[in-house]
DNA sequence: CTGTTAGCGCTTTCAG
DNA sequence: CTGAAAGCGCTAACAG
């Protein structure tokens, strides 16, 4: 990558690099606009394309926004990508792309490379996690984003704080109410539904997952019913699958169970995401079981690439992208106590998956 | 954004910047091990963090990939995404993104801002198109492309090249079956589908339906059928959707004449991309309409977020995360004549929305 | 209003 | 093997 410099845009027009400057790139100085309309047509004639490092070399100042999700073909992320990219556009500046599988190590590496590329601030998406696996990773990725943060670079987390991050200025979490909406969940299902609950949870420390299973529970406590039952598995589609699977011969033993003694009940499943919840919707499936017949399932997020799945699937809407966007305009605020972000809601969307109590005939 | 630099470190460890640079980054020599040492516990009690624009502006190299697409929220980009990032991770490079909802004058900002930052190499996904309005706006495009590769920049680009981009060097274009593709899908719908046949095509001018569009007709026309009636609509969910509903009226319509005249033709819809036949899926459905058996329906670029839709949409599998790997890879090859590429290809996969012609009732 | 002079932080000859 | 010096391309005080 070679280019045309401003120097030889100068010389061409006959002035100092400088006053090219001036008149190429934003300045408060106006130059005459005869010079100006030189340097100008100097400038079209070499094609020349200011370089922006070393612009941020000059100003520290490099416009750029890291971004980091654990997976952006993951539409959840995506969504959320989306209104970060929005955000940035707006405020005039470009996004930079990580991606790490929610590898806290791997998340280490990724802001330390921003940091190196000196952007201005960054956007972690993604459930943090508290396994004792993740332990040193965690600590690692808080010293990281520590130093970055104390260097006057602005963090915006979606959801919880990294585990360990200290940091006071230029440190921010975007919360979302799972644990409320997941409650509110429960409630709502329980007041049609009178069986057994199951909830198809991801890995135990990873706290998105935790606050909805959390929600959930007390959510079903409220209405004096008894804690669900919790199996966990990966925070994937095929992880719900898996979960689908076993829970198809449960159901179907039952059915047969139910068919001697009339025993009639129908449970009903929370996946902690959509994702999840299609997942094992499709494996219900799979086994020949109907929904909601047979059993009726929700799920969270409300992602959007999925709202045309028969049935259409029960969930709790987030604004995945106006998270993002909120994330970033955080993140991109010049320090000083802007106005308060309005907080981040949602609402539960109850659709036919989880369709009235009619027992299974 | 401040941070510690390589100075300070030398300074702290008694040595010169030369010889801390060489050691903290790579360098073909190798100091003393007992002054990298010392210069190494420096950078680390300092909290040192090179600054990869300083270094960028040295070596003239950012390490920086542009990425370019409509929507980084539609499956079909954030797969392409996903190969991208993972290539561009091999290759120790970082990913800048750019949305622009195909706008020939958006991509040509995001193509300057890019060379601004001296990318090293840049990858447009997304449908190119021809169409009588985008015509100014593509040979902005094609202009600052040519510059950028003049000026030693890579270009890879998805499906076809951007009209009127010239550039011999450094301009690739990652091909797509697209036509070919589709004429199997047609010829092996039309071995067992006897009716007629509606496809539901983009705006014309889009490159990507237009050659879907011609591909399917040479495969009705290789079997000797007439060609399809073509509807064109949004390149989207919600134009597959209205499409969808007019189809319905017809459909209807027709049924309800055969049930007087004893004609049993069910129709054959081809969308030219997955969103759209959901969309128009979806549509039929709401109007209470079955698929296959009132109507068989198949898409194209098998979307692996959409596998879970009942009936299962066939299609035509496109690797997707392949296409952005290797056109990442393309464009960032060291010059060289590196081993010819293995093309592009895909395949059709039938499923249930186009099953087996059984008559409606 | 313009030009001159220093750097921003790092790499890289070229001497020592 | 190390250090000194000269930029990479641009901006930002200062002078004129």
């Amino acid at each position: 990558m070679v280019a045309s410099t401003l120097s030889e845009v100068a010389r061409l027009a006959g002035v100092s690099p400088a006053t090219a400057s001036r008149v190429l790139n934003g300045s408060a100085r106006k130059p005459g606009p005869d010079i100006a309309e030189r340097v100008r047509s100097a400038a079209e004639s070499l094609g020349y394309v200011p370089n922006a490092q070393a612009q941020a070399l000059a100003k520290s100042s490099s416009g750029l926004i890291g971004l980091i999700v654990h997976d952006i073909a993951d539409p959840y992320f995506a969504a959320i990508a989306r209104g970060v990219q929005e955000a940035a556009r707006e405020q005039g500046r470009m996004v930079l792309l990580a991606t790490t599988a929610g590898a806290p190590a791997d998340e280490r590496e990724a802001v330390a490379a921003f940091a190196a590329r000196r952007a201005d601030s960054i956007v972690i998406a993604g459930s943090r996690s508290a396994r004792p696996e993740d332990r040193q990773g965690n600590a690692g990725l808080a010293a990281e984003l520590d130093r970055y943060c104390r260097n006057g670079g602005q963090v915006a987390v979606v959801g919880h704080g990294v585990v360990g991050a200290a940091s006071t200025e230029g440190y921010h979490v975007v919360t979302v109410p799972n644990e409320e909406l997941a409650a509110k969940l429960a409630a709502e299902l329980a007041a049609s539904h009178h069986g057994h609950f199951v909830i198809i949870g991801g890995p135990a420390g990873l706290f998105t997952s935790d606050d909805r299973i959390r929600g959930f529970q007390r959510g079903l406590a409220d209405t004096a019913l008894p804690p669900a039952e919790i199996i966990r598995t990966e925070f994937t589609r095929s992880g719900g699958f898996d979960v689908g699977i076993a829970l198809a011969a449960r159901i179907k033993a039952s059915q047969a169970a139910a068919n001697t003694s009339g025993d009639t009940k129908r449970i009903c499943i929370f996946a902690v995401n959509d994702v999840m919840a299609i997942g094992a919707a499709a494996a219900l499936r799979a086994e020949g079981l109907r929904i909601p017949r047979d059993a009726i399932i929700a799920g969270f997020d409300d992602i959007e690439s999925l709202r045309d799945f028969r049935p259409p699937l029960s969930t709790v809407h987030l604004p995945l992208e106006e998270i993002g966007r909120q994330a970033t305009r955080r993140a991109g605020e010049t320090a000083g106590e802007n106005a308060v972000p309005p907080a981040i809601t949602g609402h539960v969307t109850l659709r036919r998956s989880t369709e009235g109590a009619f027992p299974a005939p």
